[in-house]
Parts: C-alpha cells; structure tokens; sequence
DNA sequence: GCGCCATTTTGGTCGGACCAATTGACGCAG
DNA sequence: CTGCGTCAATTGGTCCGACCAAAATGGCGC
C-alpha cells in the first residue's frame, strides 16, 4: 500500500501535491517563477488543461500568483496561506511530522475550544446543551471504546462551535480536524486521556446549560489540558529522540 | 466603477464567484447537484476548461465535491469550509455585510491577538521585540495618519504572530487581513481609537521584549478590546437601523 | 417484481489552435 | 554611446472538438 494508490487520485490532484510538496519543502522558494504551464505539461506528461486545473487549486490555496505574460511566480505561505494549509505543513512528504506544527494546532484547539465554549454558554440555545448531553449519554455508553469515544467528541465539540455562533471559530475547528483525519489512529492513542474524561464533558455541558460561561471556559480548559499535556509529552519524547539521532549521526 | 471593472477578471474567477454567491446566499444548497459541466459551459458562453477551472478552485475552498459519472454537489461550508472563506461570508452580493460574521471576525482577533501575544512573550527573540519597538516608533511619527498607522498596525501584529512560533495563529492572522482588505477604509475608521493607542503597543512591545507572558496577554486584550468595543457598538448601531428598516417594511 | 446489462449521462483527459499581456532584444534616432 | 520605440518571442487565458472512464439510468429477460 502507500505509493500506488496515488494512481488512483486524478492527475490534476497528483500535480497539485506534487508542486505543493516542492513549495512546503522549501524546493521553489517564495518568488521563484513556476515552470511554463507548456513544460510543466510536457515534463510530467499530462495536458496543459490539467495543468492548469492544479494551479488553480494552488492560487486558491495562496500559493501561487499569477500574470498572463510573466507566468506564475510563488508566494509565500506564511503571509498568503490560510488555515487549511495546515494538513501539508503538518505532515512532510518524508512522512514525519512537523512537531512546531503540531504543537500549534494544539494551542489553538485550546484557545478556540475555550473561547467558543464560553460564547456557547453566552448564545447556546437548548437546543444545544440538550444535545451535549445526549451525546454525552452516548459517551458514557461507549464504555471506553475509543474510537465511538472520538466520533462522539467531535459531533460534541463541533455543536459548540455552532452554539458559540462564530463562525470564524466553526471554520478552524474544520481546518484542525483536516488536520486530525490525516492520522486518526495516533490523534485518538494521544486525546485517550481526555476522551475517557466524561466528566469534564458533563460539567462543560451542564455549564453550557445554565449559560455560565466563565464556569463553561474553566471546564473547557481543563479537559482540553488533558490532552494538551499528553501532546507535549509526546512532542518532548520526539525531540529527545530527534536529538540522539543528530548526536548519533 | 463597480460592475464594469470585474469584467477584468478573468473568466474562471468570475464563474467562480458567481457560484460561490449562488451556494452563499442559498440558491444552492448542501447536497444540491451542479449542473453539468457542459451545460453550465453553454450557459455562461465560456468552454468547458473555463468552468473546470472554477469548480477546481471551488473544490478547494470546500464548497463541492465531485465523482466522475455522478456529478458536482455542494457541500455545506459549515462543514467542509477553511478560514479563507470569511471575506465572501462577511460581504454578500448584495454589498451588505453580515453582522454576525463581523463580530465573529472581532471574537476571534481578540482571542488569537491575545494568546498571540502570549506566545510571543514566551518565545520572542530578540530580533522580534526589536522590530516591535521599532514599529513603534513609525507609529508614534506617523503624527496620527490612520492609513500609515494601519499599515504598521498590521506588520506590528504579523511580527507577533511570528514571533509566537504558532503557524496556525499566523495563518488564521492572514485570513483575517483578508477580510480587512476588502473594506480598508472602515475599517481603518472603525479601529482608529486603538490605532492611535500607541501607549498599547508600547507596553505590549515591553512586555514582549521581557518575556513577560502574563502582562502581554492583558496588554493585547486591552488594546484589542478597544476596537472590540467600537466594533459592537458600529454593530448594535446596524441591528437598530435595520430593526426600524423591518418595522417601516 | 427483481436483478442483470446496454445505453446514456457526466466528470476526467487529450491535442491543437488562437488570443492577449508581458518581456526582451534589436535597431534607429538623438 | 545612450535612450527610446518597435517587433518578435514567451507565457498565461480561452476556445474547440474528441475520446476515456465511472456512474446513473432504463429496459430487457428471468
């Protein structure tokens, strides 16, 4: 498994991963010009058409510019790249991850989820503490299984987010779980901890319920620490390694 | 000017945009079917290549989702949509703006400003509170010109989200300016009290050039709130314009 | 009434052509 | 020799028509 089933992607969409790939290796560096879409063409032998379906989805991303008569020249990430570039800054071709890259997605996880939690407490209609309890209930009845555990924490979490009723704080908690679904196995093994932590979950919850939003931002906080935690443990545990590894080599 | 100048887009940005509105403002919504490439093509009296580009770009941003024999089908973008998708969410087709998104955009500034700053204070270089003060003293000689006031506003805050080594905080930054810059000069009125608070970002540069966490975290929340406030009461000001506009209809 | 198969629909790719903006080299005038 | 204008080459933007491949559709036979 693993390289071949990339055939099954189209080709606009192996182009496309493969000149973002180039640009978040560092391989063409902000104002670099882009090949001409005609040698780009002939070189990994597809039509220009898909060529030029893959640099649209570039532009989109904000990693290229473009100028009929110049060419298309790349811009720089870090001032024109949104949040859901995250997944590629995340996770590196070689297959490693990027562990700056991960600790930031947990930062904010813990700024958005207390944030929003508060808001919901603030906005949330019944509607909504009924349903975090309900899926609460469905937490408690998962007994531990952790995979029912995280399906069930993220319909929660995201109904916070909608209750919150900001919607810049419902679309992060998109791109960060674009950055989760990359690797569900290892993201589940590290919030463990805090999946199986019900009773924050129902304290938020009841929180959320009575609209006591500094009381729903503390719980919020707690739970989410949890796993924060786990993560810089892990991320410490790689960068020791990281380390023997330079120090041996 | 207005309507004659978007004929300057290119083709495939203006069918994007024109689907983008459509599936916005509800003319089409989650799970609904795209028309067929082709007959969209005729439609709009553009080729085939011309929408695919558009629908690639649109894909995306999260707005569809695509199968070979089956068709495009729009997604919900509450669901599937990044950050990058503000600006088209806070301005409408109509040339109004959806207050909601607004205090959104302001919910999550404070937040990312503040934790930003944090970060910043925690992890700065000194290179990082150099520039700051340095900013800071373009500031205090911009004599009270909004315009150059925003713009060192804005370096002064990238220079934070970098220096808070969270890519994520910085990448929401840019998806942030993006609303800004479609609306500068209101924005620019609306912030003018925390622009010319050059005491702010002064003992917010001191508190980072000291690694003091705590204080920068509540001088970024004191100076973001400023325009916090100003922003809820431009906000409040529209929901009664528009309530006795309901009541006249 | 149910399930299988050919037809149709529809996205994905190909190939070549022409248009339009930009760039750069060449040559002319100063 | 310098400076400017012109023209050709480069390169993105669009058009056209064709074929491939996956999925949906509808009719046929069981």
């Amino acid at each position: 498994m693993g390289a071949q089933q990339i055939n099954s992607e189209s080709a606009s969409a192996r182009v496309f991963e493969t000149l973002a790939e180039s640009i978040f290796d560092g391989r063409l560096r902000p104002g670099d010009p882009l090949p001409p879409e005609r040698e780009l063409a002939r070189d990994t032998g597809v039509t220009r058409g898909v060529i030029r379906e893959a640099v649209k989805r570039l532009q989109q991303a904000g990693l290229l510019a473009s100028q009929q008569g110049s060419g298309h020249r790349v811009l720089d990430y870090r001032q024109h790249g949104g949040l859901d570039l995250m997944p590629w800054l995340v996770y590196r071709a070689d297959g490693t991850a990027d562990l700056n890259a991960v600790r930031s997605v947990g930062e904010m996880r813990l700024a958005v989820g207390r944030d929003g939690a508060r808001l919901c407490a603030l906005r949330g209609s019944d509607e909504i503490s009924d349903f975090l309890l309900a899926t609460l209930g469905h937490m408690e009845a998962a007994n531990g299984d952790l995979e029912a555990l995280r399906r069930l924490s993220w319909r929660y979490w995201r109904a916070i987010m909608v209750g919150s009723e900001n919607i810049t704080y419902l679309l992060a908690f998109n791109s960060l779980l674009g950055v989760y679904e990359r690797n569900i196995e290892t993201v589940q093994e590290l919030l463990a901890d805090e999946l199986r932590y019900i009773e924050g979950y129902r304290s938020l919850a009841l929180a959320i319920q009575r609209h006591d939003s500094l009381t729903a931002r503390h719980a919020a906080g707690a739970m989410l620490e949890i796993g924060m935690q786990r993560l810089q443990a892990a991320i410490a545990l790689f960068e020791t390694l990281a380390d023997e590894g330079d120090a041996e080599a």
